[in-house]
Formats: C-alpha cells, sequence, structure tokens
RNA sequence: CGGAGCGUAGCGCAGCCUGGUAGCGCACCUGCUUCGGGAGCAGGGGGUCGGAGGUUCGAAUCCUCUCGCUCCGACCA
C-alpha cells in the first residue's frame, strides 16, 4: 500500500477523552473513531489489525477441531425466556422491539441460540463430541464504557460451545480450549496467564480467565512470577489427546494465579517470596465448563448409548477479539507510539523514501515494494511528498515492527537501512539483503 | 446508578465571571525557500459557539429545559 493512497488520518495531538496509552494511540495511529459511547469505526489501519488478530483465532480453532459458524446479533427475547436469562440479565441487554412488537435483544453472548441450533439437529451421542463457534460483534450495555475498545458497549467475540455426552470428555473440551488459547495469545505476541476465576452470570463450577499482565489492567492478580517463564511454543500437540492436552493444561495452572475474585491469601503466603507479585491484568478471554445448565433448561437431549435421552454436557469459551488490539497496545508500546508484534502488525514493514521525487530513491523504493509483494509481504510505503522527521514519526507512531529507510546518501553507496521498532537498532545493507532479511523475520510468523 | 465536569473550525484550547456579533496553536489550501527525526516565511479557506426556549436594543457570554460526551465511584468480558 502506498500510503500517499492510502486513508490514515494520524492525529498528531492527543484526543482530549482518551486516558490510557492504547486508547490515545489507538486514536492518534487513526485506527478507530468513537461514535457514540462505547461505539468506535474500524478505520482502515485499525481494521487491519482486528483482522489479523481474528484470522489467528480462527486458525487456532480450527486446529484444535472447532467448526466456525455465524449466528446474528438480534436474537428474539423467547429463546432467553427459556434459560431465564432474559429477566437475570438486567439493564446490559439492549432490548429492542421491531415493528411487529416482536421483543428481540442485541446478543451480549450466544449460550441460547447455540444451544436451540444443536438441539434443533443433534439427537445421538455418535454425533458428539461437537464444538461449534463463531466470531461474531456483541452488545453489553455497560454502565460506564471507557479505555477506547478495551470497554466497549459493542465489541468483537469469539464465543465457542462444546457439546459432550459425558463430563469427561466436556472437560477435555475445557482443556482443548485453554491450550488452544494459550497459543493464540503466544502467536499474537502476549503473555496471557490462565488464572482461576469466579463464573459470573454464565454459571458454571469450572472455569479460567486469560490474563495480560499491565498497569492499566482492570483486575487485581496475584500470582507467582514463574507462569510468565511459561511458553508453549512450537511443541506439536495433538487435541485428540486427552493425555497430552490435560498435561499442558496442568503445567499452565499449577503455579498460583488467581485474580482477586479468587484470591487465597492463605495459598498465596507459600509462594517463595521472590516470586510472589501482585499487579494488575487484562481480562482478554475465559473459559467455563457448565455442564447441563442450558441444556436441561433448553432441552437439547441425545440419545446415549444405553438409549436414554441425557441432556448434553457443554462450557463456553470466549475471546476478546477486538479488546485485543488495546491489550497488545499496553503490552507493546513506548513515547513513540506502537510496537506490533510480528504476529499482528497491520502491515509486516514500512519503506521510507527520504526523498520523494528522487529517481534513485523512487526507483529503490519502488523495487523494494515490488520484491517484497512478490515474496507475499505487502509493505506500507510512505511515498507522501514529507520531511524525513514527519515520515519516521508517522512510522514509529503506527508501530510497523520493521522499517526500510532508502535515502540518497546510502543509496550512494548501495545501501539501505533495515530498522527495529522495538529496539531501535538500524543496520545497512543491499536492496536485495533487505529484503531477504524481511521475508526471513516473517518466514517463522 | 450516585458524584463532578465539559460541549466554541478536523484536533487541542482561549474568550463566558463583567453581554456589543469569535480568536490562538496544530492540521488543510497557494507560493517561495528548505529537505536523514513532526521546517521557515508570506498569503488563504473553514465555525447556525451541541440543540430549543427565554431575558435584553443586542447572547458564545445571563436564565430554563434538553441532548451528547468525559472523569471518579459502585457494577461488569
Amino acid at each position: 500500500m502506498r500510503l500517499s493512497r492510502y486513508f490514515l488520518p494520524v492525529l498528531k495531538e492527543n484526543p482530549a477523552e482518551a486516558q490510557i496509552v492504547s486508547h490515545r494511540y489507538m486514536l492518534r495511529a487513526g485506527m478507530i473513531k468513537q461514535q457514540a459511547a462505547g461505539i468506535y469505526s474500524w478505520l482502515p489501519l485499525g481494521y487491519r489489525v482486528l483482522k489479523r488478530i481474528e484470522d489467528i483465532v480462527h486458525q487456532e480453532q480450527v486446529r484444535a477441531g472447532h467448526i466456525p459458524l455465524l449466528m446474528p446479533t438480534l436474537q428474539p427475547a423467547d429463546l432467553w425466556r427459556e434459560s431465564g436469562r432474559y429477566d437475570d440479565y438486567g439493564q446490559e441487554m439492549l432490548r429492542i422491539t421491531d415493528r411487529q412488537k416482536r421483543e428481540m435483544l442485541y446478543g451480549p453472548t450466544n449460550e441460547e441460540m447455540i444451544t436451540d441450533i444443536f438441539r434443533s439437529h443433534v439427537n445421538s451421542y455418535k454425533d458428539l463430541p461437537l464444538t461449534l463457534y463463531h466470531i461474531q460483534w456483541k452488545f453489553r450495555d455497560e454502565m460506564r464504557p471507557r479505555f477506547g475498545v478495551m470497554r466497549g458497549r459493542e465489541f468483537l467475540m469469539k464465543d465457542g460451545y462444546n457439546f459432550d455426552i459425558d463430563r469427561d470428555a466436556a472437560l477435555h473440551a475445557y482443556n482443548r480450549h485453554m491450550v488452544s488459547y494459550l497459543r493464540s495469545y503466544e502467536r499474537m505476541g502476549l503473555t496471557a496467564i490462565p488464572m482461576r476465576a469466579a463464573s459470573g452470570p454464565i454459571g458454571g463450577d469450572n472455569t479460567h480467565e486469560f490474563l495480560v499482565l499491565a498497569q492499566t489492567g482492570e483486575s487485581e492478580v496475584f500470582y507467582d512470577d514463574r507462569v510468565t517463564a511459561l511458553k508453549l511454543g512450537q511443541r506439536d500437540i495433538d487435541y485428540d489427546d486427552r493425555t497430552q492436552v490435560a498435561k499442558v493444561c496442568e503445567e499452565f495452572t499449577t503455579l498460583y494465579a488467581r485474580t482477586d475474585e479468587t484470591h487465597d491469601a492463605g495459598v498465596f503466603d507459600t509462594i517463595p517470596e521472590e516470586h510472589r507479585k501482585v499487579g494488575r491484568g487484562i481480562e482478554v478471554g475465559q473459559i467455563f465448563y457448565f455442564g447441563t445448565k442450558y441444556s436441561e433448561s433448553m432441552g437439547a437431549l441425545v440419545v446415549n448409548d444405553k438409549g436414554e435421552r441425557v441432556p448434553v454436557e457443554m462450557g463456553s469459551h470466549g475471546i476478546g477479539v477486538s479488546r485485543l488490539l488495546g491489550a497488545i497496545i499496553e503490552a507493546s508500546h513506548d513515547e513513540k507510539g506502537i510496537i506490533w508484534p510480528e504476529g499482528v502488525t497491520p502491515f509486516p514493514v514500512g519503506i521510507v523514501n527520504l526523498k520523494q521525487g528522487d529517481s534513485a530513491c523512487d526507483a529503490a523504493c519502488a523495487g523494494i515494494y515490488k520484491a517484497l509483494a512478490a515474496k507475499g509481504l505487502e509493505a506500507l510505503y510512505d511515498d507522501r511528498d514529507e520531511r524525513a522527521g514527519a515520515k519516521f514519526a508517522t512510522m514509529d507512531l503506527i508501530g510497523l515492527p520493521w522499517r526500510i529507510t532508502a535515502g540518497p546518501r546510502g543509496l550512494a553507496n548501495g545501501v539501505v537501512e533495515v530498522t527495529s521498532r522495538r529496539t531501535g537498532e538500524s543496520e545497512e545493507m543491499s536492496v536485495e539483503a533487505a529484503v531477504d532479511r524481511i521475508a526471513q523475520i516473517y518466514a517463522a510468523h
């Protein structure tokens, strides 16, 4: 993409309403525009990152054997009357009446609807296990939306639902979700710690929240800091192998890590003092096992191998997709702007032409752009007629992890610069070597 | 939902107390000079002062109502 033809409305000054760094940078980098309290338009740059995160979530869910579908944002109230949550959910649920006076609601989550789909089509244990998920906009009419996309009223969420014949199979689904989530967050450059949590309105007895450590987090967290060193890495996981999946979960949940809701000071104090940490975290996902709570109330029954009709075992599992943008920025930025991890960056690399209109510079940049494209990498080429300082400031603000800089001085010696946004370190090399370097970096992502 | 604020140009703000028909910086447009970390000079365009009503010869300014947004708290993915 040529920047001169793109739509990237960056702001030099900080918008007054933005209190935390991720919100400020998202506004300044032209990623979002607020339309109402807690409701945002996603401008091209923000939309690209949102899509990257969505892609990672999809890939990892499919890898775990889960099946994507898409349910609507608007739901009939009757479905929620069956589960009893139409009255329980309260003011947070946005209720809508259509022209025929039918009662509708903008879905805050989809347990009822997915259970309805399931009961309409599945009758036998032979069709289990089944895990369905979608990534769809949700609406929760928060009392007080704030912090930009971190706590919007409308937000994009991945929510998945498992259907299993018994408790063991359902707990395996729970574990599968935990592992697939850990893998998703790692690919986004995040360390998200699974913490034992309280269940809230979804219900159920087994639940973990995933928290990204950040000063601006809304939850107080207590943990053994050795959990932050745990990495899933590239290990090969067979999601059908209950023992292997359970072992990974055990590895990531044995060390103490809890939110204030489940914190136990007595247990916490047994951690060696040098590892005992209290901090704040941003919740970016939660998994629940809730058994037959919805299947019983909504009549989602299957016939088991003994010919008995039994309520199906369920769990639900969510990732806050739009919130993740905020969380990633909170975890990865400096005083100049955002620093995107390679896994989610809107563009893999930026090209800065230091002297637009200079034939050598223009030709070099165009060549780099084409060579990167040939390797499947879409660069953001700053071909505006701006001074070097302005171009650098823009690149730093929007946070592309790598930058190739081409100017007359270097080109006279046959070199361009490759700069890491994270370290600020630059290295001079030929155009060919620069393209290869970037391609090599992204081959791993 | 309790408490506190703020709505004046795309963004950040001044003007309001003490009424006289709107200003600054950034951004934008034109020209010249500049050109490796948000350039300089000169010129220019853009605002029913959130909305409605009222007081007044006259309202951004005073009064009433209303809408929107933000912050603190409680609540929550």
